[in-house]
DNA sequence: CGGCGCATGTGCGCATGTGCACATATTGAC
DNA sequence: GTCAATATGTGCACATGCGCACATGCGCCG
């Protein structure tokens, strides 16, 4: 395992060098193709994960089917922190968008670690914080915004996470169909087509596969709100 | 201070006496009475609070002055945690809507303690997961359930967080008016009306003032979904 | 204990967004 | 390269829920 590949998270700035060798020698490598899961809402977990390279969704499927997107999450980010703690089964269902390579930790080692390094710890929670301020935010847009300013908010959060600047404008290869981002954004496919042919005959974007390149981004931001 | 008070708090469960003691030591005591503020969205923030007694409400108001409820917090909550990671202001206003005790504790004292006492972070995270669990919860009941749905989810909720079971039903004092309970559903206070209205004349339920009596909680659920 | 102000109750027209139906385009597996 | 499966584009009827308008009710402050 590459001790070097967690000098870049998040989640272990501040340990040792030593620190992290000692943790990447505990971790277990995996690979996913688009479309396979790491696992299900309703699971038992007992491991955490981190994106190496790739992306995933984290959603949550109703009983009648309808699916709901939480986030999409890539490298860098870590998977399934919450079943650490509270020790509940998983709240959400995990599926490559692109392919994927995670490291990943048991529950146990990781709770020892913690425990013995108050830098984690905290940064663990800064980890959360974040997380839950996200969700607070994704939660006041769905009340305020219609779904065209939803999806303008979308497309700027990926650009952020995911866009690469160019003389055209930021392109951002987000890895969802429109399906996914609808689910995204708590809409229906056929609307969110809708937004994003607006958007596109007004000329603010590009669609391009399952990327978009953002050309006036200040008119998606005052859309947005 | 009495420390007594910090033993029935799930943050600070499992920490020994001489340090609740300590902890207590370090705190102060504040009151509200309905409609007044803690801090607002925006403010810099330096201090964690806990509610000894009564309730608050968690609210994010949009540019044009609409209102969105986060959650409502009652004794044993803690507010105010997300700051003290993140550095950020505050994201959400904090209103009591009944007569109000806290004690708080500045964010120094608080990191200080986590850093030592790796109980207390273990159980600081296990609130944030929680707390995250929830948020995402909700998240999905707006993208799935109609208004109504979402009333029977919130009376639900309310309930188990401050209901007492009486021999006709279990008696809810939530203390909203029926426009936060609006702001809490992501509704219209008009709408919110008229699905109570709806769930009285079926005698799933009956209005007292701002307390509910829920009757029918089988129905309730099955409406919630 | 009287009355003002906030809270609740209810009808109605309008806007947004859903879901179906269908056409077209793109992708990926063989 | 072929072709089935998947994804995208678009019109339309219908449902939900918003927001205005207004009536009624109730609590609390002086």
């Amino acid at each position: 395992m590459d001790s070097t590949v967690l000098a870049n998270v998040t989640l272990f700035k501040g340990l040792s060098e030593a620190d992290r060798d000692n943790l990447a020698s505990l971790m277990s490598e995996s690979t996913l193709k688009r479309g396979e899961s790491l696992f299900h809402e309703g699971d038992a977990g007992d491991r955490l994960y981190l994106v190496v390279d790739g992306k995933v969704k984290l959603s949550h499927t109703a009983s009648d089917g309808r699916e709901n997107l939480l986030a999409v999450l890539g490298p860098g980010e870590i998977i399934g922190e919450l079943s650490l703690f509270d020790l509940q089964p998983r709240s959400s269902t995990v599926t490559a968008i692109a392919h994927t390579r995670l490291f990943s930790l048991s529950h146990t080692d990781m709770r020892a670690y913690i425990e013995n390094h108050p830098t984690l710890a905290i940064n663990m929670l800064k980890e959360m914080a974040l997380r839950l301020r996200n969700t607070n935010q994704q939660l006041a847009d769905l009340v305020f915004s219609d779904v065209p300013g939803r999806v303008a908010k979308a497309l700027l959060d990926l650009a952020e996470r995911f866009g690469e600047r160019t003389p055209e404008g930021i392109y951002v290869p987000h890895d969802l169909t429109q399906e996914e981002l609808a689910h995204l954004v708590g809409a229906s496919r056929e609307t969110v087509n809708k937004s994003l042919a607006d958007f596109t005959s007004r000329g603010w974007i590009r669609l391009e596969g399952r990327a978009v390149l953002l050309i006036q981004v200040a008119r998606l931001q005052r859309r947005a709100h």
